[in-house]
DNA sequence: ATTAATGCAAACACTTTGCAATGGA
DNA sequence: TCCATTGCAAAGTGTTTGCATTAAT
């Protein structure tokens, strides 16, 4: 998905500018779910003009052209997902980090529900505690 | 939940003034997953003297007496859920509109992950159109 | 009397916008 | 050349905080 963008002429008025590149191959393949700060921080690295605007500006058009999703579970900041197909996530509730879980068995909505509201999609969170904070917990 | 708060003496601490009981009054049974500022709005019509800081204070203090919960479902503003029992939400993508769903099967993790990651609860969201929703459009 | 809550204003965090300058197409 | 994008700073929105005053216990 993201890699196409990364060529030209895939978006018609897209251009391919040295930051949206480079954008664009930091989310491609990226499953940490990050908000437009920590795009800001790593991609400002090797583009230390990158502005925020920019961050901003380019997110917002990625979302907009399909290409990434925003994510709201975090009521502090928007988060990021390049993965654009169905699937979950596990949230830790120590960490606060985001994991991907693959949609397996189809969620339905209760019988008496489906005349009245028309589901397009549906995306379930599981809150718990991630590997490493239970394994820190064993040990404080 | 909320109308054990409305009496005398049930979390210690707790001081049962005028703006509490209205935002208390306002909140219990209310099903529209009211923001800050929606509930500000409507209980400042009885109490015009409420403040901003109260309705975010009153509300932070029952988000972690758990008598309510905060919901992440709008990137734009908290929501706060007076159901806390488990339960799961329909949202309108056209009108924004949050409703409660009863949590009938459970779901469970990938088998792959369920020593990794130990889950707690769940919450499922289904994004589509809503009764009314899907009138309008067929009208226009 | 003690201590928590109120209301105001200022501060804060995240995001958007206006605009002149830049640079892809 | 044309027009989208950049970077900056200012503005906008939602939420929190400091503090003197008020009021519940």
């Amino acid at each position: 998905m993201l890699k196409k963008l990364q060529q030209k002429g895939t978006l018609p008025g897209f251009k391919r500018t040295p930051q949206r590149l480079a954008i664009l191959e930091y989310l491609d393949g990226n499953t940490e779910h990050p908000s437009a700060e920590e795009v800001y921080e790593a991609v400002s690295k090797t583009n230390p003009s990158l502005s925020f605007a920019t961050v901003y500006n380019t997110l917002n058009t990625l979302v907009h052209a399909g290409a990434i999703l925003e994510i709201s579970l975090d009521p502090e900041r928007r988060r990021y997902d390049p993965n654009t197909t169905l699937h979950n996530h596990a949230i830790c509730i120590e960490c606060r980090r985001v994991m991907d879980i693959p949609a397996t068995t189809p969620v339905n909505l209760p019988q008496q529900m489906t005349p009245a509201f028309n589901v397009m999609c549906c995306h379930v969170e599981f809150y718990g505690t991630c590997a490493s904070c239970q394994s820190k917990k064993r040990i404080s």
